[in-house]
RNA sequence: GGCGACAUAGCCAAGUGGUAAGGCCGAGGUCUGCAAAACCUUUAUCCCCAGUUCGACUCUGGGUGUCGCCUCCA
């Protein structure tokens, strides 16, 4: 099998891959808190993760994708008094939202969604067997990881607990231990969902939850973890604390951890708490969501990538670009033709592929591997136009190749996977008038073709006359 | 204050110890009744200083700048 080699933030370098049971792979990925609309930020993880494990998938690995929904939480409980909704409705709605969103993503789903509400028996249970083994303390119905504890503490961050003492910049709770002790599970307060449990009734803390779905799901030990790369401190430092005391090794939980950077706005850091964010859904009113994770992609998951207006235009330019190509090669493979004139495409068309897994392979690369899609999408191009204008007898089993392999490249990334939409009444008008328009032209009345078009540019429609015809597009 | 990341053409963005992928924009061209669209061609010596080396954008040290984490956050 191919070998892939992955940054590690662990390790803080690239490492082989390799997985704990030949041929397949675990992959947990920290999803959302559904409080909100999800916006483009939170959609970077999941679009990256999404194109990761199509490519697992590709090199012939058995995948298991299992991300979470953190559905009982501080900011959802805040929400739900603030609309008069039960945490449960304000959930389930964001989560709808979520999916939407997703699946314009061309994101695919996870195995397993599993929800925090879903996980509370098998939460307490690792809240007992800290408690069990020392690793954790009960004050007044809360329960706290005990950071000093845990001689690891800190190695997944970089940084040792003195670090974090003398950067401590929150109030610390008098209950604490030691400032930097966690909640794992807290007690209710008056109008807070809650459940029952060995220390009264109450809910789980921020952390525990991943460790105990991912247990749950993929075993004490799996391939990836991810996230963003806020996650790292604490809630991922926080992860191995709880899972690796939990089940008394090292070797315990991920064994791969991947992080993507931010997505920011004007150099800044993209988030709820700044206010600077755009939903995903904001950025669908403007654009397909394909061109929203063509832009994503086209920068490495581990830079920082800054969002504008324009550089989503610039991504929807090029995606065209990609676009066209497809349809270039469609048109072409509807044709016959047994000449041999196609067999350099096909070897530059395979040659590309080989180059586009490789970038891959190395930690993801899809913004090299992007160029290897471009280079084929130039070469289909010139070959068209050679089959097309200038009379170049086709090649029907070659280019079947170069297609192929273009179109294997195109489904790792995520793209040409636009929903075919209805013909609207609308839609009927425009093709009819122009089908007047190509009438009109072929008797050389320009005065009518060029009327038409005028009017129809009026509408915002752009027409694109080709060999074959004429397309058109809303502008 | 502690820890870390990054600095490549007008814009975005890969990358390698041996003279820089790709995309956008711009320019030129092909096609077209004209146009649009499409397509083709074309555009850099890699923040500053010093060092290591036959040779550095790529390694080391220093500097400057930007950003992030340390608090909820993808």
């Amino acid at each position: 099998m191919r070998t892939i080699q992955v940054y590690n933030t662990l390790t803080r370098k690239k490492e082989v891959f390799k997985p704990i049971e030949d041929g397949k792979v675990g992959i947990y990925v920290c999803g959302v808190t559904p409080y909100n609309d999800p916006h483009i930020g939170n959609a970077r993880p999941f679009v990256t993760w999404d194109t990761i494990r199509r490519f697992f998938a590709k090199c012939g690995y058995e995948v298991h994708y299992i991300q979470n929904f953190t559905d009982v939480d501080d900011k959802i409980i805040r929400v739900s008094h603030e609309q008069g909704k039960t945490w449960k409705e304000v959930a389930d709605h964001n989560i709808d939202v979520y999916f939407q969103s997703m699946d314009a993503l061309n994101v695919r789903r996870a195995d397993v969604y599993p929800r925090v509400s879903d996980t509370i028996p098998e939460i307490i249970e690792m809240v007992q067997g800290l408690v069990d083994k020392g690793y954790a303390y009960v004050v007044d119905g809360d329960v706290f990881y005990s950071v000093e504890k845990f001689k690891g503490y800190g190695k997944l961050s970089g940084r040792s607990l003195d670090d974090m003492m003398a950067g401590a910049r929150v109030e610390v709770d008098e209950r604490k231990q030691n400032p930097m002790d966690f909640a794992v599970w807290k007690s209710a307060k008056p109008g807070e969902p809650f459940w029952e449990s060995p220390w009264g009734n109450g809910r789980p803390g921020w952390h525990i939850e991943c460790s105990a779905m991912s247990l749950k799901y993929l075993g004490r030990t799996f391939d990836f973890h991810g996230g963003g790369s806020d996650l790292i401190f604490p809630h991922h430092e926080n992860e191995i604390a709880q899972s690796q005391a939990f089940c008394g090794s090292e070797d315990c939980f991920a064994h791969y951890w991947v992080h993507n950077g931010f997505i920011t706005i004007h150099e800044e850091k993209m988030s709820k708490s700044l206010g600077n964010f755009f939903t995903v859904a904001d950025i669908l009113k403007k654009y397909p969501g394909e061109v929203l994770r063509f832009f994503i992609l086209q920068t490495h998951y581990r830079s920082p990538l800054d969002f504008s207006d324009e550089r989503l235009k610039d991504a929807q330019a090029g995606l065209m670009r990609l676009e066209n190509a497809r349809r270039n090669a469609e048109e072409l493979s509807a044709k016959d033709g047994a000449a041999d004139t196609a067999k350099a495409l096909a070897e530059a068309a395979l040659s590309a592929k080989e180059s586009f897994y490789t970038a891959m392979a190395d930690d993801f690369n899809t913004a090299l591997a992007v160029s290897y899609l471009f280079a084929v999408a130039k070469d289909i191009n010139v070959y068209y136009n050679e089959v097309v204008n200038q009379g170049t007898a086709f090649d029907k089993e070659n280019f079947g190749k170069a297609k192929d392999a273009f179109y294997d490249m195109a489904e790792i990334i995520g793209i040409f996977e636009a929903k075919a939409e209805e013909k609207s009444d609308e839609d009927a008008e425009i093709d009819a008038l122009v089908e007047e328009r190509l009438a009109a032209r072929k008797e050389k009345n320009w005065a009518r073709a060029d009327e038409i078009r005028d009017l129809l540019k009026a509408r915002g429609i752009v027409l694109k006359d080709t060999a074959e015809g004429t397309r058109w597009e809303r502008a």
